[in-house]
DNA sequence: GCCAACGTTGGC
DNA sequence: GCCAACGTTGGC
């Protein structure tokens, strides 16, 4: 299997990519994905050595802002067996567990981050599932969109 | 902070 | 299985 690419969002004021970069080991978790579609790429498709487009959402301006590796494979979202977290989820056991996490490593952050307005103002970006279908927080991106937008975010 | 779009739940 | 009610996402 080649390389796959992927967008996965998060709003700043949650974990963003600084708070990445800053991570023990430069690693974190990507926790509390609650949407079966997204669930089931996180489970069954991202592999190790993907790349990630990291988008922050709800900020300002909602923006690619950086790259990330997947660097574990789909598992068990902890935080769906913890009673104390926001993620907890009483449908959920270890038996049968409901939602997956990977986990992802910091790469780069762009010199230049790449709004929305820019991704809907160019056309080859135009068929970018986030245009398309902006709710989902776990996309797939083809290979071209990732080389156009790593090209247009200036490297790190 | 508003609200449109969209996903989920649950009664029937 | 339909669909109304409800909850969430996320751009603006």
């Amino acid at each position: 299997m080649p390389r796959r690419y992927w967008l996965l969002k998060s709003e700043p004021d949650v974990f963003s990519i600084d708070d990445l970069k800053k991570a023990p080991s430069q690693r974190t978790v990507w926790e509390g994905v609650r949407n079966y579609q997204a669930r089931n790429l996180l489970r069954d498709e991202l592999q190790k050595g993907d790349g990630v487009l990291y988008y922050h959402s709800n900020a300002k301006p909602s923006a690619v802002v950086g790259t990330a590796t997947v660097v574990r494979t789909g598992y068990p979202d902890p935080a769906q067996f913890d009673k104390k977290s926001d993620y907890h989820d009483a449908a959920a056991t270890e038996e049968n567990p409901r939602w997956y996490v990977v986990d992802i490593a910091f790469e780069s952050i762009f010199k230049h981050p790449v709004s929305l307005e820019t991704i809907k103002e160019t056309r080859a970006l135009s068929e970018m599932v986030l245009v398309k279908r902006s709710r989902l927080s776990v996309q797939p991106v083809t290979e071209a969109e990732w080389k156009l937008i790593l090209r247009l975010g200036g490297g790190s």
